[in-house]
DNA sequence: AAACCGGCCATTTTT
DNA sequence: TGGCCGGTTT
């Protein structure tokens, strides 16, 4: 080898060694949380250069920008100069699509619509079928196109498999939908996937071509992909059979997506002459932290049984926290760290916070902000979801992509022209029978009847407007949008300022221009389309920044893939983590997703690991009972240390401060069926022999956590009251509800 | 045409 | 709790 090169094998284990030193054919790596993986892959990708493999023959495949960024990096300080093409799948599918735009019949500057953005299209499509408003949301006929083209079904397809109401009606609403967008010229993520994995299915001579191109494929966290990304790389491996997947399927959480964890549990089965490798040694938590996790996972059925083994210190032990309220949780976790920062125990950027859903981070935004704890939330682009923002965004979409009539509706009249709905009604009619984009359709204004002089002359003068901003295209993106809030009267609008909250919003806008030219300065070469497509194809950790020294706060699905040495994870709670929409009971995989989702959160932590859960937690507004997982009886006794941090001195107090039922919970929390006052409840024994009785916290299949408030009558007409954490107070015959007693300890 | 108001609703996770 | 829709007023 030669002596210039560095030695990319020497200081690997024999295991990663094997990883990174396998030539051709199909190589499948089982890599356990914690051990190494990132960096398998990324010295396979310089092993693969050193060997004479040409970068423009490798393709790799990372879960979101940020990694693609990481591993770009890593490889270029082994190998300098390379040009290996890192991606995230939908950004490679991206920039396939307008490379071969050409050959495949489509426009290359297609605008990618975001998830509201389907969702507003989804509706339009639902109301052109003509159907009666139903009680489905277009979230959730949204989410079942997307789920259809993820399984590469296509709108015609559907129809023929559709058998309920729900289904007849996607069948209906699909078609058109998928008509919208292409006459938009617009993608959603899905199509990103889904028209490159049918191309090279349908396309022989661009499969085996694009093949030939990627001869070298590798993807990570294999266990996460849908059934369109199994098609993209199984297509792209036939002639050059070199695909390398990676992936831990316990540690698969998007199933609700789409994600099949059978793609790589079956991988082996697709490729018969596989190479298997396991890296099952981790290398990042302690024993104490492994083991906990490790007796969570064993207890989901669907898995193959493996063991977590590590050389490290056993370390401190797992903490399991008990807080009166969410609030008292929040607070106190700011206080301790804090504390143990001012103590020098670490440093700030040391620490992380996991939650199940984002909702839960606002509490802990007031909790950091009250005892002065920097944080940062890592909910990357919430900044592009500001109203002034969108408008902005929306000028440049319709710029960049004429077609975009979603775009171009939002900001004809934004700000006020004197254009009003009923005329974007009229022009949108007009360019429907046509067959022209909104935009096009200015031009042909003194036609449209309906349409009066004055917003006439409007429209045409936005459509003049837009042409004019069209002959810029070629400026830096920063500078574009200088010139869509001057010419458009938007910074004229918010400089009239009556609002006090314009000034914000100009100043929001500003930051959207300086991030621009941040980005300008980054891609000297990027397209104003290039840089729409960035912010879309952003996922919320690729806004984090690891370098400063904060706590980061994230969702449990964006830690995937960090590491902290202190993590902490909040609201271990029935009804959260597991979820509520996870737990019913004729969905048992949905269970063990929730519990990989947090055995991912604990395996993230290398010396300390936080569990928390509160008794009552303020959600949406209402004071509400709530329960400790069940998960949490999952760990392993002698690993967990306990914490209740109960304010028994000024309960009353604290109770004092929120509305009703928080007393009746604490007394509730007692399981002896006599509440902490010592008198008798009420009890009842039904024929099945389950008992009931006042105070008791069960679980019921569709309304979820609840506590019984009373019981009452006689024989078969004996009755529970229960009160349940979202639904409020429901009746029940006690012989016929079907209840779940949520045991504790 | 635009601003304002009040009621109703839902309410996981993300590229 | 707040975001959205639909209706009403100016």
């Amino acid at each position: 080898m030669d002596q210039q090169l560095p030695d990319l094998l020497a200081d690997l284990t024999n295991a990663q060694r094997e990883a990174v030193s396998h030539m051709d054919g199909p190589l499948l790596i089982l890599a356990a949380a914690g051990s190494g993986k990132t960096r398998v892959i990324t010295r396979r990708v310089a092993w693969l250069l050193q060997q004479g493999v040409r970068a423009s023959n490798i393709l790799a495949i990372t879960f979101t920008n940020k990694a693609a960024g990481e591993m770009r990096q890593r490889v270029e300080d082994l190998v300098p100069g390379n040009r290996v093409m890192i991606r995230t799948f939908h950004s490679f599918g991206a920039t396939m699509l307008r490379q071969y735009a050409d050959r495949l019949s489509l426009d290359r500057n297609f605008t990618i619509y975001d998830s509201d953005d389907r969702n507003k299209i989804v509706k339009q499509a639902f109301e052109a079928t003509g159907m009666d408003n139903t009680s489905f949301t277009p979230e959730r006929i949204g989410g079942a196109i997307s789920k259809a083209k993820n399984k590469l079904i296509l709108p015609d397809q559907y129809g023929r498999e559709s058998s309920d109401f729900f289904t007849q009606t996607v069948a209906r609403v699909y078609p058109i939908y998928q008509k919208k967008l292409r006459d938009a010229n617009a993608m959603d993520f899905d199509d990103l996937l889904f028209l490159p994995a049918l191309a090279l299915k349908t396309n022989a001579e661009l499969r085996a071509e694009l093949d030939a191109r990627f001869r070298y494929v590798l993807i990570d966290e294999y266990q996460d992909t849908n059934q369109a990304q199994y098609e993209l790389a199984r297509k792209l491996s036939m002639d050059f059979r070199n695909l390398c997947v990676v992936g831990d399927p316990d540690q698969s959480i998007y199933g609700w997506r789409g994600s099949d964890i059978k793609n790589i549990l079956d991988f082996e089965t697709d490729f018969p002459d596989t190479k298997v490798v396991l890296l099952d040694k981790n290398y990042r938590s302690t024993q104490a932290i492994l083991s906990a996790a490790g007796s969570l996972i064993s207890h989901n059925k669907y898995r193959k049984k493996k063991p977590l083994i590590t050389d490290n210190e056993r370390g401190d032990p797992v903490r399991l926290w008990s807080y009166d309220t969410g609030l008292d949780e929040a607070n106190q976790i700011a206080g301790r760290i804090k504390q143990s920062v001012a103590n020098r125990e670490y440093r700030y950027g040391d620490v992380a916070v996991f939650v199940r859903i984002n909702a839960l981070t606002r509490s802990l935004e007031q909790a950091f902000a009250k005892h002065g704890v920097p944080f940062q939330i890592v909910k990357g682009f919430a900044f592009f979801d500001r109203k002034e923002n969108k408008d902005v965004l929306a000028y440049l979409r319709v710029i960049v992509n004429p077609h975009d009539d979603l775009s171009f509706t939002r900001i004809v009249n934004e700000p006020a022209r004197g254009i009003g709905k009923t005329s974007v009604e009229h022009l949108r009619r007009f360019a429907e029978e046509n067959q022209l984009s909104m935009l096009q359709a200015c031009a042909h204004v003194a036609r449209i009847t309906e349409i009066k002089g004055k917003a006439a002359i409007a429209l045409k003068n936005f459509a003049a407007m837009i042409a004019q901003l069209q002959t810029k295209l070629e400026l830096q993106p920063h500078e574009i949008i200088e010139e869509v809030i001057d010419k458009s009267g938007y910074r004229e609008m918010l400089h009239a300022g009556k609002n006090p909250e314009d000034e914000e919003r100009l100043a929001n806008i500003e930051e959207l221009i300086s991030a621009a030219r941040e980005y300008g300065e980054g891609n000297a070469a990027g397209t104003l389309g290039d840089y729409l497509e960035q912010i879309t194809l952003a996922s919320d950790v690729d806004g984090w920044n690891d370098q400063q020294d904060c706590v980061s706060v994230m969702t449990l699905h964006s830690s995937k893939g960090l590491e902290f040495p202190i993590v902490h994870i909040l609201a271990v709670e029935e009804g959260i983590l597991p979820h509520q929409r996870s737990m019913r009971s004729d969905s048992p995989d949905e269970l063990e997703e929730e519990r990989r989702l947090l055995f991912v959160g604990m395996t993230r932590a290398k010396k300390q690991l936080h569990l928390s859960h509160a008794r009552n937690r303020d959600f949406r507004g209402q004071f509400l009972l709530a329960v400790s997982s069940g998960f949490l009886n999952e760990l392993p006794s002698d690993e967990i240390e306990h914490h209740a941090e109960t304010r028994h001195a000024n309960r009353t107090l604290s109770h004092d401060m929120y509305r009703g039922g928080s007393k009746q919970a604490d007394d509730a929390w007692d399981d002896t069926g006599v509440s902490r006052s010592g008198a008798v409840v009420n009890t009842i024994k039904t024929d099945a022999g389950v008992e009931y009785f006042e105070g008791q916290i069960v679980q019921h299949e569709q309304y979820g956590i609840g506590q019984i408030t009373s019981v009452g009558g006689f024989g078969a007409l004996r009755k529970l009251k229960i009160r349940f954490a979202t639904q409020g107070e429901k009746t029940f015959v006690a012989e016929k509800v079907k209840l779940k007693v949520v045991a504790r300890k």
